[in-house]
DNA sequence: TCGCCCATTGTAACCGCTTTCATCGACCCA
DNA sequence: TGGGTCGATGAAAGCGGTTACAATGGGCGA
């Protein structure tokens, strides 16, 4: 057994290059291309290398790698959460598209906090990240300033706003809900409830609130008499928030919510005051998670193209990656589902 | 306006150390210092440093960093599945305690499949992750030879087994499940379904099934009576397990399942087969997740500690990191929760 | 047999950063 | 006033890879 000439008695160093090259009696050059370019190696001294790789238990520094080739083959995403499954389908997506591509994906997530996206976001452009996924286009100036000067090519997803300056793939917010908020309008609900997320900084959240807006001044309903209570996403706060609503006068005869997580919370609501859903009130939600097929009943909500956002978003970062530049937008559906958490109301 | 003297005239390049110091009139040494010594440069400097930083829109390039000071303050996860919450409690409370101490968590997904696995530990130990959490003890040899001649420190999670040569902090899922089981049969159910997960190269999976057949042998029930389905976790999957059990003879009049996601399935199941739970048939999940409180009837399950797994994994990593050695499991406990989804057997 | 070409391999510069060691003054005390 | 000390800064050597370019030698045609 040869002792290692390098300063490393104990063997505790990582094995480089430089060790497989020794050991396999080639020069480093010879190393990095039989794992790179194997057509330019000579069967043999592939074999030998490979051994000796093998032996070693050697594995390439990633970051050295990237620093030498200018290259990392690795995209980012930020997200809001990873606690609930609202991202996760389309991240999944993302991620598998990527993959067939020999792209690695690194994933963060912000907490629905600006300045932690940020800096995600930057540790992401410090981690070679060659583009990101982001979700929303509401951020800070500064955050686009970074990406457009570092060169970071970046989709915005889950919104769909033509009037925003960057390309995104999504959907209208607004209008889904308007939809939505049109067919429990049609039911001949007047009273009306809504949870929704923090609206800070959250053009999504804004936009459905939006689009219900809409669809009460196209009713003829008075927006003013409108209950919302803004709360962030979890089961616990969409059923007290379903709980405070459910106190004021006159009480609502259907509850909105700004996505499933908070409306399966808010079904847990009814069902702690002994509320019947949907006779004695009806709830409905947005973005079609697994979570609104099982919670009974099952819920009305918005199918949100989960797996086509991430799969395009993919494709357009790779164009632009590659170099393409002024690419569309994409305008995806989102369509009502309608299931049992949704009624006539009672008043009627 | 001084055009940059290094072959870039694009401006394409993300700025480098070298620019930042050339913009600030100081040397690279100085500009790394302001960023990790501050202390160690006077207040004026600093300040035209940081600066030029913030004019630059410099931000460090991480592999490089990592290359010079020999460390990445990364520890990686790799959990088999992102798509449901299994995992997410657990691994966001890791993340809270390491961020604490300053270190960025990589969190890769295997899909439950060895080779996978062993794919993502390999790219997170060639990312430079100082330690690892990985999900239960049963995988190739290989890997913990890889492991072991790297020299990454890593802890076993979710599981609990002395028998095991390595340091797990986790819970006996055995055990646990006995305690179920034991519940389950008090309750006079003699004919029970069982819907798993996958068993082969899931010893979690085992441990939960031969926690079941060990309950069944106390309580005196003769375990080739037992139906079992396995299946991947996913609500889709429980459900139609539970219509397979359900056409079993004699049926079950207690369907217990591996985890939360697929008694959610069950519990579906039982809906549109118009079972009643659990008048009709008892379900029980495991795991305690989020789901398992708000679907109808809520769920009887084990409540799992996962925040205390993330945090002890986190803190032991953290001392093998820096050197400590022969720490001892933690064995945590996981005790029952009795909802509503499990009543005495019908036919008692 | 000689010379040329090309496939194969080696040499060494460089990627962006950290860190050791040397340098340079300013300041203090005798 | 001279010498020693010490804090601030700079020069330069790597960290572990990739790759342009050079060197080598075997095969082939003339």
């Amino acid at each position: 057994m040869k002792i290692s000439t390098s300063g490393d008695p104990d063997g505790t160093r990582a094995p480089t290059l430089k060790d497989v090259a020794r050991h396999a009696g080639v020069s480093t050059a010879t190393v990095s291309r039989s794992l790179n370019q194997p057509d330019r190696v000579v069967e043999e001294t592939r074999n030998r290398v490979m051994r000796a790789i093998e032996e070693l238990a050697y594995s390439p520094n990633f970051g050295a790698r990237a620093l030498a080739a200018r290259r990392t083959d690795t995209f980012g995403a930020v997200i809001p959460t990873m606690e609930n499954a609202i991202f996760a389908r389309g991240i999944q997506a993302f991620q598998e598209e990527l993959g067939e591509r020999g792209i690695t994906l690194l994933v963060a997530s912000s907490s629905y906090r600006p300045d932690l996206e940020e800096k995600q976001i930057r540790a992401l452009a410090a981690r070679g990240a060659e583009a990101l996924l982001l979700i929303g286009h509401q951020r800070s100036p500064s955050v686009y300033e970074l990406l457009e000067r570092r060169r970071i090519p970046f989709v915005v997803t889950w919104a769909h706003d033509p009037s925003q300056p960057h390309p995104s793939i999504g959907f209208d917010n607004k209008a889904a809900m308007r939809n939505l908020a049109g067919r429990v309008i049609e039911l001949g609900h007047r009273d009306l409830g809504f949870i929704s997320a923090p609206c800070a900084m959250n053009d999504r959240a804004r936009g459905r609130f939006e689009g219900l807006a809409a669809a009460l001044e196209t009713g003829g309903i008075d927006p003013t008499g409108l209950r919302t209570v803004e709360t962030p996403y979890s089961i616990e706060n969409g059923a007290s928030a379903f709980e405070t609503l459910m106190r004021s006068d006159p009480r609502p005869t259907a509850v909105m919510c700004g996505n499933d997580v908070l409306a399966a919370g808010a079904i847990a609501g009814a069902r702690s005051l002994g509320l019947r859903v949907p006779e004695d009130v009806s709830i409905t939600g947005f973005d079609d998670i697994e979570i609104a097929r099982i919670v009974t009943p099952p819920l009305t909500t918005v199918r949100v193209p989960h797996r086509a956002m991430g799969r395009e978003a993919a494709r357009m970062l790779l164009q632009l990656r590659d170099g393409a530049s002024g690419l569309r937008s994409v305008k995806l559906e989102a369509d009502v589902r309608v299931r049992e958490s949704l009624a006539r109301s009672p008043d009627c």
